[in-house]
DNA sequence: TCTTCGATCACCAGAATACGCATGAACCGT
DNA sequence: ACGGTTCATGCGTATTCTGGTGATCGAAGA
């Protein structure tokens, strides 16, 4: 974990820098508006700690800056005690945290663990199949980075299929799963939208196991 | 937005859920710690305010026990001046973030803003789509720079489909988060509001996924 | 190894259905 | 009474289901 702070107060500085350090982070420091915002703008940070007052470029403006620049990294703000308009604004210009000076170190480690875990959490969910690209969280499939056109049974069999890759699924198993409660066992439905399926795919990755179901597999793997 | 706020002081609860509901959000209020706790297991909301003080439960524990069940809202804690001890507990146990007491209630409300903003994905308190911008500080939306004139409904559901932009968002989801408890789910209310939202926008950003909901996307992005 | 037979599967097209939407009327709180 | 919200109805259409047909496959026997 890479960490940037930003604070022209040289002891104070090298204070919060040396705890970072201390609880296993890796430091760079910055000690005016300018300078913070060129780093943080090329390097790759985990989080930064950002005084709010500073030379050349203040606080606010250097998190405005990033923002709209598509830096989305977690920034903890440092601001004087009882200037809460400051923190008001501070957070709306896109600061995720901030501590009012003068602060406890245990404290700003505190947050600054709490916002690398939580910026963690920002998984894409998205499965991968040759050229076959599912998300999940957006219920869109496209293939070769063409979005596909699929009703929602459709998207259903695909996901199943996706999250099952390589795996023989019987049709017993995604009648289940595709539908609610009991449903007409002898029925070919699901060979019908099999087909749909891979006609809208294009692609032949949907394999036929004579007998048992379908699977779901790479190229690459079925190559071997 | 729902917000459930935990506050075992009559008042104070009284006067936050009242700025809140002011903002445009949904509000849900508990008086003890264990009324809180059940009420964040079984309904989705987007950000909870949690006293660390309370009665049959205490804050710290209250967000403990979510987190083992797996509840990821986040969650804002109000603790006493000067119990910086308190604070540094209460994040380790896995609240997002703080506000001391006495606080100013805008103060509240931007962090709040700031929690769902982040929960979201979103860095800036502005959020675009095409030429639509929310602006979440002001609640308020315009067109090309045209301000709308939305309804408290319409501007909650475009909220909500702003902040999840790209994915695809049923209706039950929607209903949840627009309302608080219990609403006469099968009804067509939630359509009406999109349809008549979609005729203030006059763009055609919100996209229907017929048997799972509607996504709202930047046409941009619809075309790769 | 070749042939034959039964079982499984893909595809088609019409029928049935579920779904989303607009509309207008009823309902509320202010 | 008014704007905002909710509910009920009916329509058009996308989606899903059904049943049939021909193709394909696998196993067993010659």
């Amino acid at each position: 974990m890479r960490i940037l702070v930003i604070e022209d107060d040289v002891n104070l500085n090298r204070q919060l820098s040396d705890a970072l350090k201390e609880a296993g982070y890796v430091v760079d420091q910055a000690f005016d508006g300018e300078e913070g915002h060129y780093l943080g703008e090329t390097e790759p940070y985990d989080a930064v700690i950002l005084d709010i007052g500073l030379p050349m470029m203040d606080g606010i403006s250097v998190v405005e800056k990033w923002r709209t620049e598509g830096k989305g990294m977690p920034v903890l703000m440092l601001t004087a005690r009882d200037r809460w308009s400051d923190k008001v604004a501070g957070i709306d210009a896109g600061a995720d945290d901030y501590v009012a000076k003068p602060f406890h170190v245990e404290e700003v480690l505190a947050r600054v663990r709490a916002l690398i875990r939580r910026a963690a959490g920002h998984s894409s969910s998205e499965i991968v199949c040759g050229p076959v690209r599912l998300d999940t969280k957006a219920s869109k499939a496209t293939v070769d980075g063409v979005p596909l056109k699929l009703t929602s049974h459709e998207f259903r069999l695909l996901s199943y299929l996706m999250h099952h890759m390589g795996q023989v699924v019987s049709r017993t198993e995604l009648v289940e799963h595709m539908y609610d409660q009991d449903f007409d066992r002898d029925s070919n439905t699901i060979e019908v939208f099999v087909g749909r399926l891979r006609k809208k795919l294009g692609v032949d990755l949907i394999e036929t196991v004579r007998g048992l179901g379908y699977r779901m597999q790479a190229p690459s793997e079925a190559a071997k």
